[in-house]
DNA sequence: AGGCCAATGTAAGATACCCTACAGAAGCGT
DNA sequence: ACGCTTCTGTAGGGTATCTTACATTGGCCT
């Protein structure tokens, strides 16, 4: 093990940024709860409405967190990687959160009791702020989200979504069928199947059953909307100070 | 002065449930921060992007929360009554937040100094919880409302910010014109007003020049989307615990 | 190879919404 | 009363999207 690297009790090393962002005391503090998870493609991590049992540092993979309406119908409200968990509720006491929590692209992490991480919270305030502050940089997203599902087309959402999803991933190809994409971007199959079809007809994107290529970085980028940059620029915001 | 009444140095009464909610001592520690403001109509209180000066706790009145885009085109991420505050970004030290906030409806508050709020704030945990919870709930209410934007039309959205805006006014009537009505809904006036119109003619709503009265308020909710009861039920969490 | 299921291509009709434009009406000041 | 400004009514064309339906393809299992 190198200098400066972190495990958790069991060896597994952490590459959760705010797990590596804290002091050598906080971490210990908190190590012995953290318990090694492999987070498989389309695992519902968390349950909409439910009661929160854990919250889940991501070292890999992406999750998208995902608001499920009566009838059915879904939408995303916003994504975590490795900048952040999941879980927010859990850490001002509410034991349960209204979003859907489901693995997006596989992973792994980290995932720690509720009961245990806000007993740990108490004696850790570098810790407990990064959580807060995390919170309010991904309620940014969320809002740019909101505005982006009213003013933006299919085709921007879809390749500003494309875009957010490969940051997270190492190949450049994505696993994701337009069904699922369809419950991510709040429309039906036929429409993503159309708007996938534009992009790949440019050379932007090429998909096959189950798994889209991105083709054309730059180009892609043109596609979106402004959204991609601003939201990608909360980002920054975590690392600040 | 009534028992149980708090006012701040200059003698105006609180009303806000946040400044309510705390200890007598978090109080006074916070009390000498406290500037009365009077909110009108469209005040501005924060440009996007801009630098956050002040946070603002609201005794009546409501503000509206905006995502504005590089176009101008607008849309409403949520809203702040006197159950909160704006300016969430500033508590995790942040100095920038994203969101316009703009007057929806006429009220009055308090305003802190970002600076003297941060340092009050590391003596008075209750009051930073409070802050804290209160920005995870306003992120579920984003959250929802990211997904409405994209998955209902505009006459349940229109019904809902109705509901919503009521709920924090005194009188029956709403002094909005369709054009402001359309900024927050994301579309443009023609839209709004024949929305509007519609609502109208089944009675549920009357309208004249800058100014909507609800004349049916159980046929306005049987119009709403399902998120006006979801949204108002997260504004309950505040109050648990 | 054959069969089966999941994923994608595509199309036609319906609908909601956007965009632009203009007319009418209400308030406000002089 | 007059004119100005703001607000609302409305219309018509264009576009994007939803809905539904069906055909086709690719991969996997036996």
């Amino acid at each position: 093990m190198q200098a400066g690297e972190r495990t958790n009790a069991a060896g597994k090393p952490v590459s959760n940024k705010i797990l590596l962002s804290i002091s050598d005391s906080e971490y210990n503090s908190l190590r012995p709860h953290l318990e090694y998870v492999r987070l498989p493609n389309h695992l519902v991590l968390h349950e909409g409405g439910e009661k929160l049992d854990f919250v889940y540092f991501l070292n890999r993979g992406l999750i998208s967190l995902v608001v499920v309406m009566k009838d059915g119908r879904t939408a995303e409200a916003g994504v975590v990687g490795n900048e952040g968990y999941t879980g927010i509720p859990a850490i001002v006491g509410l034991s349960r959160g209204p979003l859907r929590a489901v693995v997006q692209v596989t992973g792994d992490g980290f995932r720690v009791k509720v009961g245990a991480l806000q007993n740990t919270l108490e004696s850790t305030p570098h810790l407990q702020m990064m959580l807060h502050r995390y919170a309010v940089v991904r309620s940014m997203q969320v809002a740019q989200t909101a505005a982006c599902n009213r003013l933006h087309d299919i085709k921007q959402r879809l390749a500003r979504w494309l875009l957010m999803t490969q940051d997270r991933v190492d190949s450049g190809t994505l696993p994701i069928t337009h069904d699922f994409l369809a419950t991510m971007l709040g429309t039906d199959r036929p429409t993503v199947s159309l708007a996938a079809g534009l992009l790949q007809k440019k050379g932007i994107i090429e998909y096959t059953r189950g798994a889209v290529k991105v083709v054309n970085r730059k180009k892609l980028e043109d596609s979106a909307c402004e959204c991609y940059g601003v939201i990608r620029r909360f980002d920054g915001e975590l690392s600040l100070k």
